[in-house]
DNA sequence: ATCGTCATGTAACGTGTTACATGATTGT
DNA sequence: ACAATCATGTAACACGTTACATGACGAT
């Protein structure tokens, strides 16, 4: 009997469940992927495995020692059906304008978790949360900016500047990737 | 006696220093200007009191009551010669290649705090670093990506896709700054 | 008189870090 | 035989969060 999930789980664990719902992992190679990964959160042991038990103790994942394929004994986590509801439902969740700045990071990741466990339609779903988020964000910031521009020291004005500049490249990363999601054949057909 | 200052600080402690280096500010304002700003440190009361006491503590702020210009007893702090030399060091530490797609904010901080801390010299080298931080970090993603882009999925060629328009917005707003920079006036001339 | 804001603080809690420890297995 | 890697774990520690507590002041 799984204990119950009191608190919403950290973007780590998110994090973690993603890279176990692509395919199951072992503690170590959670590790090594994250070390070398393009991923900001250094995975300690110190931090991986206490993780992987309490996931596990909260039923959101298994861990099966694996010794049939592997000289070396490992335990593989996966997914329990709770801990892919609870990935599927941070995968679909919108993007908001407060982490445009701050966790973009943590959108591409979701956007790379995403692919082989939402639909297409979802995943262009979500790719519009993201452009409703840049534009009242944008709305918001265009109103703020004509004020503050004004009366802004250099690097006021230059970090404004910064933020209009990767907000725009957002948008226009989020327009390609749409226009390629919808231009992919269903299926991939014979090749050569 | 000051306690020994055993590990580095925090970047949250580090802001915290600029804030209070732009100017004396007391823990309540500390924490209004976090929670409206661009920051994404949500500095709660919880942290930032118990982090000003340790800082006094180490040496490096210092507060002290004022009861002269305000009816209402404020606690302001600023820095000591221990706590500037701690916060220009920090403002001038060269920006890193593996900084650039997680800590922009953090630079745009360190951006926005240098110009009444450094000179003008001193801004324009640690530009002149961000930009080699962009070269390196170009060069070395470049490599792989032409490996990487062939076999990739569509998910993740669209990520390696926006990490390149990310590092391109950030050379391009390194350059528009400096020039802005360079093209300043030394001294604002009369005005009207 | 009362409510909201200003202003500072404390206590419990949990996660992540650093450092250390252990042992099996592979390579040379 | 020995070193490096694979693989999992533990213990101490510290920071930050959440929630709670306190009180003075200003406005109505």
């Amino acid at each position: 009997m799984p204990e119950k999930i009191e608190r919403d789980l950290t973007t780590l664990e998110y994090v973690v469940l993603g890279l176990i719902g692509v395919e199951p992992q072992s503690g170590y190679s959670i590790i090594t992927m994250m070390e070398s990964g393009v991923h900001r959160w250094s995975a300690s042991p110190g931090s991986i495995y206490p993780m992987l038990k309490r996931l596990e103790r909260q039923g959101i994942i298994m861990g099966e020692l694996d010794i049939v394929y592997e000289t070396r004994p490992r335990k593989i986590y996966r997914l329990t059906p709770t801990g892919e509801a609870l990935l599927d439902g941070w995968l679909r969740s919108p993007v908001l304008p407060a982490s445009l700045l701050e966790e973009r990071d943590v959108a591409l990741l979701k956007f790379l978790f995403m692919e082989k466990r939402l639909s297409h339609e979802e995943v262009i779903a979500w790719l519009d949360t993201y452009e409703q988020a840049i534009d009242s964000y944008d709305l918001a910031r265009r109103t703020f900016y004509d004020m503050a521009i004004q009366q802004s020291s250099i690097h006021q004005q230059l970090i404004l500047e910064a933020t209009m500049m990767d907000l725009n490249t957002q948008r226009t990363w989020v327009q390609i990737a749409r226009r390629r999601l919808q231009n992919r054949p269903p299926r991939p057909a014979s090749n050569a």
